[in-house]
RNA sequence: GCCUGGGUGGCGGAACAGGUAGACGCAAGGGACUUAAAAUCCCUCGGAGCAUAGCUCUGUACGAGUUCAAUUCUCGUCCCAGGUACCA
């Protein structure tokens, strides 16, 4: 045995043996209980980054952790192969994005069978082969036909100096990130997915995923946003009402009940009817002036929200239902058309928005919930909605300085005064549903899926567009339709596809015309990887999207791992294509994922120099918080603390530790730095300290080898063993066992396992075990068998978490098989117990003493020995005992 | 802005279900071994105070509250991160 851990030596040598033993390759055999453990497949982005090495970490312990306890493991890998930044670097490094990209994974793919992780690489997969992607386009088509996508325009950012279309990445403060240009709107025909039908679908079944995050399912339930309201009628001032619905405005409204407060109306700026409603009045010029630059204005939520809310009278009224009052429309900027009905009625009193935007416009505000004084509503704040001066209590409209929004009694609404407003929410909304003016509806947040990009590195949509025939889908047998390979990048970063006529013109399938355009549109990237996870199945499969009996056997995936920036997204898109598949009858379930771990992001500062943009770390020199530009020493700007991405650049490659410390090393401190779930703020300070651990128990091992060599390990009960040392630390295994065990299944908190293992090292170390021959005869032979048992049962539990480490000394201990090949430990109860347990006495709460008492020691005896304590009598002094209280078993508190 | 998390020593983190705050590790300081260094091993290590073998006070972002007892529960505030529909 070498002095010390040689990953050097080590790694490759497991390594090669696992893969020419084909120890990860899985096939269905169901005789065996399966496991489908997936982490999210990484974008080829060039190396791996600590990111990656965190997630794959993770999900590898856990593989392995599975492997020994029994299952079928199925841990496949692949690439999210298609996307923007290959036509990125393919423009930067006059490159393609296929060289780019394949180059990529050859490096990735490289890295990542040196961190030894478990893959059944036979069924790697990358997304942008023909062979996967003829598999989404044929889904298409089959969506196509049952009316689950459809197209409609739709808004781009759009720079007119490139004349190309940017993702919102692009855009920075409103400008064009490659030329510096103010972005415009675009409208454009696109292709959606109809995922709002299965709205109530998706979720309903948030509430059905145990094994999911809690903080997931809330955020996706808030993401689909559903609300129950009315949908209201409100009738154009000197219009007919009859005219095809233009002479009425619909509004959705979760607040029926403050109709009478409703004193004005909000238009979003692209509603149809603002254009009307302002021609001929004074108004005109105005509302086209918004409306333009609204147009403008980037189209982000986050950016729509944060701009200042305005807005512009459109020059015409509408009469409210209730009252007959006139109310004046407006078109505003917070008025989204995606939402609702695109309408806004605006209730001053009873809503913030509403109220601010009154204010600023001078608009009316009428009162008409008064806060109900016979309930002590203690959430609120006391006067908060009053100014001191309305000694009744009451909202006045003219006095009050924010909106009510709380519940209360209806004042100001005819026959509905007096009414709790929950009542008379459904009451209005009965009368509208009578009077024909409106009625109760359901609105979701959640908008449908445009998955159409003007970008050429992606999935084509296979459909033809003919003058005769329309929309034409490209029949099944010519699928799949190829990404053509032989294009450039513009450099404005367009899309060569609609330049290349050999692939744009075609033929009608339908009516053979020749001058047929195929679509030059490619697929949002998300769709490929909602559904990758199926196509791990049966990778190979080339006649169907999968394998039935293989999806069968492998789905769901019981154990799906990776960063928490897809909670909404990629995990709401997946949920949706499983319905879609199961609603075409490919597969009979709905969720995809039956458990998740969301990985908490590893973050680093940006480094931004003002002549070279976003710099890597080692392209910085940092010193004492000053860092400057290696390539032209300019002062470089230090960024917030963000996760790691290419695009920013701050971004750890592995490589260094990998190169000084070893696979194993790495995967350790990566593990033990933090919990999973947990952000981390990259920083490699307690490296060291695992490589010092792993070198602890490499000698540990030798030393236990030499001093137990044919000695049998101990199993048997605690009550066997008549050394307390022996007894100790056969107690001490045991615990470790059951604590290693519980913090992977409990929430794959392998940090604290680790330590446990620490511990009983420490507890070896400390015990001045040793391998010289005398001194080894006068250890009791007890001692040495539970030796034994310890030292091999620190190799298994370590062993997910360092397999080639684990592999070696497992092999140098003398056994045949391999470590990959054991079963997990498993923990004896009686052995968990110790003798005496530590009693702490509080007095009034505040730690006095402790003492050591039998465990077996009633809470009686317990009181007593608390009392009676040295310490804990001068602190009662002469005080009266008020209290006292035993938790059994760990603390006194006694009360004077 | 909105939704979701998070904030504990110099640092990463620990604390089962309200019951000893700081496990385990890093860094730092001191010591042993060594000609020396590395490696290894041992000790100290939140802050403040004092009559300094020890004891007392204080301390889990901040401010309130519930409780015999709060890092843990409730309310409010601040800061940070993730997402915000074309980054993946």
């Amino acid at each position: 045995m070498d002095e010390r851990y040689n990953p050097e030596k080590v790694e490759s040598k497991w390594q090669e043996y696992w893969e020419n033993n084909h120890i990860f390759r899985a096939s269905e055999d169901k005789s065996k209980k399966k496991y489908y453990l997936l982490e999210m497949f990484p974008y080829p982005s060039g190396k791996i980054h600590m990111g990656h090495v965190r997630n794959y970490t993770i999900g590898d312990v856990v593989a392995r952790y599975k492997r020994m306890n029994g299952y079928n493991v199925l841990h496949p890998m692949g690439w999210d192969a298609f996307g923007m930044p290959a036509e990125n670097a393919a423009i930067d490094n006059k490159t393609h994005p296929a060289a780019w990209t394949y180059d990529n994974i050859n490096t990735m793919r490289n890295q990542l069978k040196k961190m030894g992780f478990s893959y059944d690489w036979k069924r790697e997969i990358a997304t942008c082969t023909p062979s996967y992607y003829r598999w989404e386009q044929w889904l298409f088509l089959k969506m196509l036909e049952k009316d689950m996508v459809y197209r409609k325009e739709s808004y781009v950012n759009w720079c007119g100096h490139c004349q190309t279309v940017l993702a919102n990445e692009q855009v920075e403060e409103d400008l064009c990130w490659r030329c510096g240009e103010m972005v415009q709107q675009k409208k454009l025909w696109q292709w959606f997915f109809r995922i709002t039908d299965y709205a109530e679908d998706l979720l309903i079944h948030c509430d059905k995923l145990p094994g999911w995050p809690e903080k997931v399912t809330v955020m996706q339930k808030n993401w689909i946003g559903k609300s129950i309201g009315s949908e209201i009628s409100f009738k154009i001032e000197g219009r007919q009402n009859d005219i095809a619905g233009e002479g009425c405005i619909n509004v959705f409204t979760t607040r029926p009940d403050t109709l009478f407060g409703a004193t004005f109306m909000c238009l979003a700026p692209e509603h149809p009817l603002v254009e009307s409603l302002s021609r001929g009045t004074d108004q005109e010029k105005a509302v086209a002036l918004f409306v333009e630059k609204i147009s403008r204005q980037e189209r982000s939520s986050s950016a729509i929200e944060t701009y200042e809310k305005e807005g512009v009278f459109t020059g015409a009224w509408c009469i409210n239902p209730a009252n007959g009052r006139r109310m004046p429309i407006y078109t505003a900027n917070f008025a989204l058309m995606e939402y609702g009905t695109g309408a806004v009625m605006s209730v001053p009193a009873h809503d913030q928005r509403d109220f601010d935007f009154a204010k600023k416009y001078n608009l009316d505000i009428v009162v008409v919930i008064q806060p109900d004084r016979t309930k002590s509503d203690t959430n609120q704040p006391e006067n908060i909605y009053f100014d001191g001066q309305s000694t009744q209590g009451a909202l006045d409209a003219s006095t009050m300085t924010q909106a009510f929004s709380a519940p209360g009694i209806l004042v100001n609404s005819g026959q509905y005064n007096g009414m709790p407003n929950d009542k008379a929410m459904s009451k209005i909304t009965d009368w509208l549903e009578r009077e024909g003016l409106g009625k109760k509806t359901v609105s979701f947040r959640l908008r449908d899926w445009g998955i159409s990009r003007q970008r050429y590195w992606g999935t084509p949509i296979p459909v033809i567009h003919c003058q005769t025939c329309g929309v034409v889908p490209v029949p099944e047998s010519d699928l799949p339709i190829v990404l053509p390979e032989d294009a450039h990048l513009l450099e404005n970063g367009g899309s060569p596809l609609p330049t290349l006529d050999f692939f744009k013109k075609t033929d009608c399938p339908k009516c053979g015309r020749t001058d047929a355009r195929r679509d030059t549109d490619t697929m949002d990237t998300f769709v490929e990887s909602s559904w990758y996870f199926i196509r791990y199945c049966s990778p190979d499969c080339d006649n169907a999207m999968f394998d039935k009996e293989a999806v069968k056997y492998w789905m769901a995936v019981d154990q799906y791992i990776g960063g928490v920036e897809h909670a909404i997204l990629h995990l709401l898109y997946s949920r949706y294509f499983m319905r879609v598949l199961n609603t075409l009858e490919l597969i009979d379930f709905k969720e995809p994922f039956t458990n998740l771990l969301t990985q908490g992001m590893v973050s680093k500062e940006t480094l931004r120099c003002p002549e070279h943009g976003y710099l890597f770390p080692e392209e910085a020199l940092i010193s004492e918080g000053k860092a400057t530009c290696q390539k032209c020493g300019s002062d470089v700007e230090i960024g917030r603390v963000i996760k790691m991405s290419k695009s920013k650049k701050n971004v750890i490659d592995p490589n260094d530790l990998l190169n000084k410390y070893g696979a194993d090393i790495t995967r350790l401190f990566c593990l033990f730095a933090a919990p999973p779930e947990k952000g981390l703020e990259w920083n490699d300070d307690g490296v060291e300290g695992c490589y010092r651990f792993i070198n602890r128990v490499w000698r540990l091992a030798g030393t236990c080898m030499e001093m137990t060599q044919g000695v049998e390990s101990y199993t048997g009960p605690l009550s066997g063993l008549l050394d307390s040392d022996a007894k100790k630390l056969y107690t001490k295994t045991h615990q470790t066992i059951k604590k290693v065990t519980d913090d992977i299944e409990g929430n794959f908190h392998f940090n604290t396992a680790i330590s446990a293992v620490m511990e009983l090292v420490n507890v070896m170390y400390s015990m001045d075990l040793n391998t010289d021959q005398l001194q080894i005869q006068q250890i009791s032979p007890e001692i040495k068998s539970v030796v034994a048992f310890s030292i091999r049962n620190i190799i298994l539990l370590l062993s997910p978490i360092v397999p080639h480490f684990a592999e070696e000394v497992w092999e140098y201990l003398g056994n045949l098989n391999g470590i990959t090949e054991q079963p997990w430990p498993v923990y004896r109860e009686d052995a968990l117990l110790t003798d005496e347990i530590l009693v702490v006495v509080q007095v009034n709460g505040k730690l006095r003493s402790k003492f050591s008492v039998d465990a077996k020691s009633s809470d009686d005896l317990i009181r007593q020995t608390a009392l009676a304590d040295e310490m804990v009598q001068k602190h009662i002094g002469d005080q009266p005992i008020k209290k006292v209280i035993v938790v059994r078993k760990k603390l006194v508190n006694i009360v004077v």
